[in-house]
DNA sequence: GAGTGGTCTAGACCACAAT
DNA sequence: TTGTGGTCTAGACCACTCC
């Protein structure tokens, strides 16, 4: 019924700090008082203490004491999940048409993206996601041959480039990048878009083994796709 | 010198896994097992595993065992800083010019949004924040008196809505959303946009204390704003 | 030197799951 | 019934900071 005491230490401590009764920089009893205070172990305010420090709200000196911590960093984090995994988390129904599957050699720009020389083989995609039915993202894949040797292999209408890859090639570091961008003409035909409307555009490159494992550029309809989120 | 041995066993268990030795649903050794295998009490095995549930890399179960848990879902998190931030930690100039900051009432769309009736009473502002000079934000917000009743007196070119809004309402909810979006002429106007240029727009509600606190609209020159980042 | 946090031990009692 | 994790105790040693 009741909760352990670690966390009525944490809870405790927590309310002082969040009601302002305790600000930034002051000074939190020591494990010593809150063991007296409280009627316990050092561990279990030791326990409360860590936990305090796990969500940034007090930072720990040794040696010197507990502080209330500054007030957290006020970022925004948004969580963009696979299209397919939006989809159907939604009930609906996704499709893939491949609109292209296929071996290409590095231009001079690919080559600086991907991290090979020029003219270096590269594997190729380009998928329309739909759905139910409707257009909603258009995805253009560079692959690199060496950590992927499979990619042209895969039947991209059952799985996606996403999934091959997070088991292929283990993913070591991301870079992305969102933009608002015009479409070309093939892919606003591709999109149904509008004249006017702009496109949401996300560009990704995963690294793994310490080499470029894929760059994609994702293209959305601005006025049917955004990404949203709560926390 | 020598890590904690706490440490030591969660990166031997860590290891196993990211290694494949041990996959999804498998059984992780035992507290007991592990401390025979480390000789070490049970707190300090039991705090190398808290830590590995609190990363999602194992689930425990009471009574039956602690268990790899399903790879973690491959999304990718896009952290947005206040542009402030931004700016400030690339070593340019940030700054502020107060468009607008005045009292008024919610229309219909407005008291849907903000959670409040119509006609009630709204602080709203807009702002533009430039970096280097160059136009790079343009921010419309509404807020709610009740939860920050200083809101018009606060100098926007010293402090951010953001900074004033941490402080004077504790952050408990955040809804967002990121759109592409042809802006309205005014807003072109203001970010120096050319004619076919798109905006890149978040959308973000924060509530506090069981209200909502704030929205705001954030509007980006498409070819010249990007949320970025890597991990 | 006194106070503080970081770590660790060798027990213990409990709730729960599998058998 | 046995094994499991969740919690807790009452000590201990150490490294560090502050005075």
């Amino acid at each position: 019924m009741s909760a352990p005491a670690w966390k009525k230490i944490h809870d405790h401590v927590l309310a002082k700090i969040r009601a302002g009764r305790w600000v930034e920089g002051d000074r939190v009893p020591s494990e010593a008082e809150l063991c007296e205070r409280f009627g316990v172990a050092r561990m279990t305010v030791g326990r409360a203490l860590r936990e305090l420090v796990a969500a940034q709200v007090v930072v720990r000196v040794k040696g010197a004491g507990t502080f209330v911590a500054p007030p957290r960093h006020h970022a925004t984090v948004v969580e963009i999940r696979s299209i397919a995994d939006e989809i159907a988390a939604s009930g609906r129904r996704h499709e893939t048409e491949v609109l292209l599957l296929e071996k290409s050699a590095a231009d001079a720009a690919l080559a600086v993206l991907m991290g090979v020389k020029r003219g270096a083989r590269l594997f190729h995609s380009r998928l329309l996601h739909r759905d139910d039915g409707v257009p909603r993202q258009l995805e253009e894949r560079w692959v690199n041959p060496a950590l992927a040797p499979d990619f042209l292999a895969q039947d991209f209408t059952r799985t996606t480039p996403n999934e091959y890859l997070t088991r292929a090639a283990p993913l070591e570091q991301v870079e992305y990048g969102i933009e608002a961008r015009q479409p070309d003409a093939e892919t606003r035909r591709r999109l149904a878009m509008g004249r006017d409307e702009p496109c949401l555009l996300l560009r990704r490159r995963t690294w793994s083994r310490g080499r470029v494992a894929s760059a994609a550029r994702l293209w959305h309809p601005g006025n049917r796709h955004q990404f949203t989120g709560r926390f």
